[in-house]
RNA sequence: UGGGGGAUGGUCUAAAGGCAAGACAGCGGACUCUGACUCCGCUUAUCGGGGUUCGAAUCCCUGUCCCCCAGCCA
């Protein structure tokens, strides 16, 4: 990865604050990081926070910390943990040695909590959830002070002692900042610190059983690691307050500063974990790296490159304001890099039999074929051509109106790489469904160029019937039919799936060297799109791909215009 | 009826008191052995109302609309 510093890319909000800061003095350098909790797959969200956060890391010769926000167990597990890992440095970054948990600092965190309850900041409090949901008052009114908010220092640390031996029962205690019950805002309401918690985490096994919220954690993580600036999503500006009363009241070394921006939303998809999680748990995708789902593994199966997310999180800035990008920003960065580095190929999704008649029977020769039409140095591939062929279905129409460049009967195109071809007969089955066309070459016209000067408007793709393998390929539709699926009241967004987001072709023909591709080659599919290898079900014997975008089709615009 | 944020073309992002710019989408055209790519052109915006100023997207006042906050989630 390059960063062109030829073209001077205005600085967003984040990047000048923190340009400041360095001119200013006021930071030697730059420590961001990245905090993901490990509770499910990253999406294409996090992937903006990890660019955002790597990203100034590295502008600055700063670093960015990889640290896992495991503070509530019963959610977490270290298979979220390395599949998180796999991700990041899939994205291309890396944390070096600063791969952190918070668990790491457990015992670290509770000293802090003493302090606080030795300063008369914290305080251990019996009510109930209920109860204290019913005292935390209103937006208007303040709410009411727990009637164990002025234990003494001394009870409140032998009862907190006694939390962390086991003596309770989960829910019967938790330990609460003492701030501002008639705050307007709740989040100082003296918010609960630790709660105690009966079940084994995936790091600390059963070491523990109160463990920290994440108000207390992340901030004071932020501090032990001394990041300089800690970034996150606008709806955490309301902890803001808490996280600096946190480290203002303990007087520690260091304070962190927190930012909050905009976080990533896509037209006709969900991102967030808990819905993605759902999709996967309910069985409406086949798992978390279902090339549908925009989750990073699901990108990756699907044939998204590394560059082109990180390309797509520069393109879409960072901001404050709510934003919705339109799915097809992302699926511009991938054709604008896979235009470029993917090698051209030849595959017949829908076959269409077509019979030469005029070339010898038994007989086949080798096209040669060029790799990429704007890339002489990716060379070129020969193709064999014979008397029996495949073509696209939809490259045929009967009835063709004058803008249709494709074949018909009496018309003549170029077969790409090979021969023009005027189709003589229409072959058709009881139904009058077309099997089989018969046509006839201009063997003058071989390598696809006429020496009398003829052109033809249309040049379509094909495969050589006895030499084309069989093979799966994938098509992928937006996962929902209405851009907005999580944002009705009414309706859950899963009523919104798209019952023809997967579509499955068993049928199709591709170029015999498709057949050696290696896992999670990409390729474009001339006149069709970007397609991918399964990443785990491609077989030699059983060639299997996935969709990856299409190509802009313009024609498909014309058409659907007129009906 | 509290507090915290936010409002620039259809969408996203710039412009830091001085020509409202770029990308995506859309429309039209050129080119073409991919109806791809590329190239050219075009349509479309400062939330409303006041004020300060030679000059306001930007500063001030005021109104409107949208988002977040009452988990022992993060």
């Amino acid at each position: 990865m390059t960063t062109e510093p030829s073209i001077v890319k205005p600085l967003d909000f984040i990047r000048q604050i923190i340009a400041a800061d360095l001119a200013s003095g006021k930071h030697q350098t730059t420590i961001t990081r990245f905090p993901p909790e490990p509770n499910g797959f990253l999406h294409i969200g996090h992937a903006k926070s990890i660019c955002l956060n790597f990203g100034i890391a590295r502008e600055n010769q700063g670093s960015c910390h990889l640290r896992f926000d495991d503070t509530n167990p019963g959610q977490e597990s270290s298979e979220y943990v390395e599949a998180i890992k796999k991700d990041v440095h899939w994205l291309g970054f890396d944390w070096g040695e600063q791969l952190h948990y918070a668990s790491d600092y457990f015992e670290q965190l509770y000293g802090f909590a003493v302090q606080l309850i030795e300063a008369g900041k914290a305080y251990v409090c019996d009510l109930s959830g209920e109860e204290m949901r019913q005292q935390r008052g209103t937006p208007t009114e303040p709410g009411t002070k727990s009637p164990y908010r002025e234990r003494s220092v001394a009870e409140n640390l032998e009862l907190f002692e006694q939390m962390r031996k086991g003596d309770f029962a989960e829910g019967e205690r938790v330990l609460r900042a003492k701030i501002d019950m008639a705050s307007p805002n709740f989040l100082l309401r003296d918010p609960v610190l630790y709660r105690i918690m009966h079940t084994s985490h995936h790091r600390t096994g059963d070491s523990w059983c109160i463990y920290p919220m994440y108000d207390f954690t992340h901030c004071l993580s932020d501090m032990l690691e001394g990041i300089t600036h800690s970034l996150c999503t606008l709806e955490f500006e309301n902890n803001r307050p808490l996280y600096d009363w946190v480290l203002d009241t303990l007087s520690t070394p260091c304070h962190p500063r927190q930012i909050e921006f905009a976080r990533l939303n896509i037209n006709y998809t969900v991102t967030s974990k808990r819905k993605l999680r759902q999709l996967v748990e309910e069985g409406h995708v086949l798992g978390w790296d279902d090339p549908r789902m925009l989750t990073i593994s699901g990108l990756r199966r699907r044939g998204y490159t590394p560059a082109s997310i990180r390309n797509f999180c520069e393109i879409i800035g960072v901001g404050k304001r709510e934003s919705w990008i339109d799915m097809g920003v992302l699926e511009n960065a991938v054709r604008e890099d896979l235009n470029t580095h993917a090698p051209r190929v030849l595959a017949v999704l829908d076959p269409l039999k077509v019979v030469i008649t005029n070339y010898p029977e038994g007989e086949s020769e080798e096209l040669e074929a060029r790799n990429h039409p704007q890339d002489p140095e990716a060379g070129t591939r020969m193709l064999p051509f014979s008397r029996e062929l495949y073509i696209e279905r939809s490259d045929f129409m009967e009835d063709a109106p004058k803008k249709f460049f494709r074949l018909s009967l009496g018309r003549e195109v170029r077969l790409r790489y090979a021969y023009f071809i005027t189709c003589t007969e229409v072959i058709k089955d009881e139904e009058g469904e077309v099997i089989e066309l018969h046509c006839s070459y201009d063997p003058e016209t071989r390598g696809g160029n006429a020496p009398d000067g003829r052109k033809v408007k249309g040049t379509i793709h094909w495969v050589s019937a006895a030499h084309a393998p069989q093979a799966e390929v994938r098509l992928y539709d937006r996962l929902f039919t209405t851009e907005f699926p999580d944002s009705d009241k009414e309706q859950d967004f899963k009523s919104f799936l798209n019952p023809e987001s997967l579509q499955v072709l068993n049928n199709c023909r591709v170029e015999p060297g498709l057949a050696t591709a290696g896992a999670s080659d990409r390729f474009q599919f001339e006149r069709q799109g970007y397609f991918c290898t399964d990443e785990q079900e491609h077989r030699a014997e059983r060639p299997v791909f996935n969709r990856i975008v299409t190509l802009r089709d313009s024609w498909a615009k014309v058409s659907a215009k007129k009906k």
